[in-house]
DNA sequence: TATTGTTATACTCTATAACTATA
DNA sequence: TATAGTTATAGAGTATAACAATA
């Protein structure tokens, strides 16, 4: 409940600042993941960004509407779509980059450092947990054993 | 990025988790908002909930629809709506509550009681931080004043 | 056979604006 | 005038399933 009203209030307050330059926080993370490499196949991005094949695709292609993000025929996997920032794209990520800032400081003025280094670890090893979990509604008796917990 | 992830990921294996039983993580969390109660109006729940009121209503529409809630005319109020759990609803709560609790286990085995309480202790200054915060775009030339402080 | 991506489809959540009826 | 809720509308994100092309 308190990482769910934190989550929404930061991508509600994101949008917020972003709606001017016409796109979402989803996009903004989007093209951040886009930035720092030259290009990435759908597959990769699906994997940096956490996000269903699918919801990926319909982004990029509302992206690509905007002329924001191109994708060519991948140089060496016939099957795959090299995806890349446009200058255009590359531009207006600077300047959500900009509009953005004061609220990324309104968020580390809240936190020490140290606290922010303790939430980060945190955050990362209950993702880490979350991830690993796999419903125990078929259990696997070896790993799970006789024990008296019930689920 | 990583406050996102971890939500994400939190949002989506409850969700996975609460599928079986035709109930979404965000309906789970409304549901839950009520189960305290005896009722309370829609306005009351867009607050505890931190939902738009128009989404809050689309929401309520649908459990109404399975039959999990009821809004009943409010006592004293004749604008308002007041909103309870029906009595099948109270139960699938319970259901719903005992499909989660391995997930929340996982959650909370993942960190020390300490640890915990410092994650929630931080997420909830986020929060706050992120709800006062105001786009500078317009400055308020009282508040800002002459400072070398940025927001 | 497995993988990358597309097409088709549907539903939930989100949000804005204009409105009714009460307070 | 302000508040509680509705109606109408739209779009973004999410996800499943069936499919084509390629590895």
């Amino acid at each position: 409940m308190t990482l769910r009203k934190a989550y929404l209030a930061m991508h509600r307050r994101t949008n917020a600042v972003l709606a001017a330059a016409g796109v979402t926080a989803d996009q903004f993370v989007l093209m951040s993941a886009l930035y720092d490499e030259d290009a990435l196949t759908q597959r990769e991005l699906v994997k940096r960004t956490s996000s269903d094949a699918n919801t990926l695709r319909a982004m990029l292609v509302l992206l690509e509407r905007q002329g924001l993000i191109e994708r060519q025929p991948h140089p060496s996997d016939r099957r795959a779509r090299s995806v890349a920032l446009t200058s255009k794209g590359r531009s207006t990520l600077h300047k959500l980059w900009r509009r953005s800032e004061p609220l990324r400081g309104a968020m580390i003025d809240a936190l020490t450092l140290d606290e922010s280094m303790q939430l980060l670890n945190a955050l990362r090893r209950l993702t880490t947990a979350i991830h690993e979990f796999r419903s125990p509604s078929r259990r696997q008796r070896q790993s799970v054993g006789a024990d008296n917990q019930t689920s």
